[in-house]
DNA sequence: TCATAAAATTAGTCTTGACTAATTATTTTA
DNA sequence: TAAAATAATTAGTCAAGACTAATTTTATGA
């Protein structure tokens, strides 16, 4: 299909995209591959005459009807191949994004479908991210974090926004996963952090950006 | 590990190292890739660099003890991808080797033994080929054919050489798989050609190279 | 053994996708 | 709004790994 450069792009401005009223510069893009906003220009207009993007200054980068199409394939590679590694190979929650990096851009025109079929056709990856579709229709994200609960209110974790592995290690640390009951004991107005119970055990204390990261049911 | 090209070299050299007395020049590297041998020249000095490989004019190339390990590995994983393609995701015979040729590349320092037992630690790929041990350890392939069967006699089709997706297409269409029975009812000595009954099937003729083909336990 | 063919090698080029440094645009902010 | 800061872009470079064309080595066979 296309280079793995070309689909680290697409899928790169994909997800930047998810942000609402986030406008995609090149800098932001360089920030979220790693390189140097010079490469991306040249990348974008490579992308633009391949018309899998458009480019405004106004508007910044948009992914075409196409682009959007094939970044959409790269992520649902990339999220069933969690799903797969998770839950067949037995691999840790935090060890699977860079292993699914790779596999992402092996393309065959019926391997993700028929890896789909294979795990039972999951709807969301091991970080509650939703995965897409065959037809490309993407199932509805999580979108409310712990820091929406109100006071004494309890949820289950859904899925998590950040998915660096210091912060896995961390939620793994906490023995926190999908599925984890949390409680919210009480808010912290100085700095808002978050004194919650997991799975009703002893208090622990978390910070506003930890919250942040934590979408709930 | 290494690239991508470093390591389809090396997958190459230790393929061509395994016809016993045969001298691993840089054409037949470059053939064996589609290469041009200028390329190949190139990769020589590079691999040689790396200490992967040895190049005397007179015995060739070799692999060295590092080169072979790594060669192994990388056949290891095709062979356990294959298998899963195969036995997991449905895949036809002739369609797994070049999706394997993708998934080969992915290195996780134990993605191959996990899937090697999720696959139940087989000893041979769908193409009969043996797929090396964790330790490096490589099954003892198997060295009869066809041709090798004596007027009457039968056998269980163990794997074949040719991997080329024409001459497993071929063998689709006459019905020919691992395990299959096949007895040999006459030898043409006029071209070798061989009369066979394929699983107690009414009689069939084949060319001497395809009997050379097929592996027999 | 010498001429020819085949193989190996060298030299130089190309493309991809990165980079740095320099320059130009655009935002901020004082 | 002008100066300063930030962002975007251009120009030029680099490495990997392929190529072609030319040259040198090595084999082969008359």
């Amino acid at each position: 299909m296309y280079t793995l450069s070309e689909e680290n792009y697409l899928k790169s401005i994909y997800r930047l995209a998810q942000q609402p009223n986030f406008k995609i510069t090149p800098t932001a893009i360089a920030e979220s591959l790693g390189n140097n906003p010079a490469s991306v220009v040249d990348m974008i207009r490579k992308l633009t005459e391949k018309q899998l993007i458009a480019y405004d200054k106004k508007k910044g980068v948009e992914l075409t009807q196409q682009g959007l199409k094939d970044a959409v394939l790269i992520v649902r590679r990339h999220r069933l191949w969690e799903v797969f590694l998770l839950e067949k190979l037995g691999y840790h929650w935090d060890e699977i994004h860079d292993i699914a990096e790779e596999l992402e851009h092996i393309s065959n025109a019926t391997l993700a479908d028929r890896l789909d079929k294979f795990l039972g056709f999951p709807e969301y990856d091991p970080h509650g991210d939703p995965i897409p579709k065959a037809n490309g229709k993407v199932p509805k994200p999580f979108s409310v974090t712990l820091t929406d609960l109100k006071m004494g209110e309890s949820c289950r974790v859904a899925a998590v926004r950040d998915t660096s592995s210091s912060f896995l290690q961390y939620l793994q640390k906490l023995d926190i996963g999908i599925g984890t009951r949390i409680q919210l004991i009480e808010k912290i107005s100085f700095d808002n952090s978050l004194v919650i119970s997991i799975s009703g055990k002893e208090n622990t204390t978390v910070s506003q950006k930890f919250g942040e990261n934590i979408l709930i049911d």
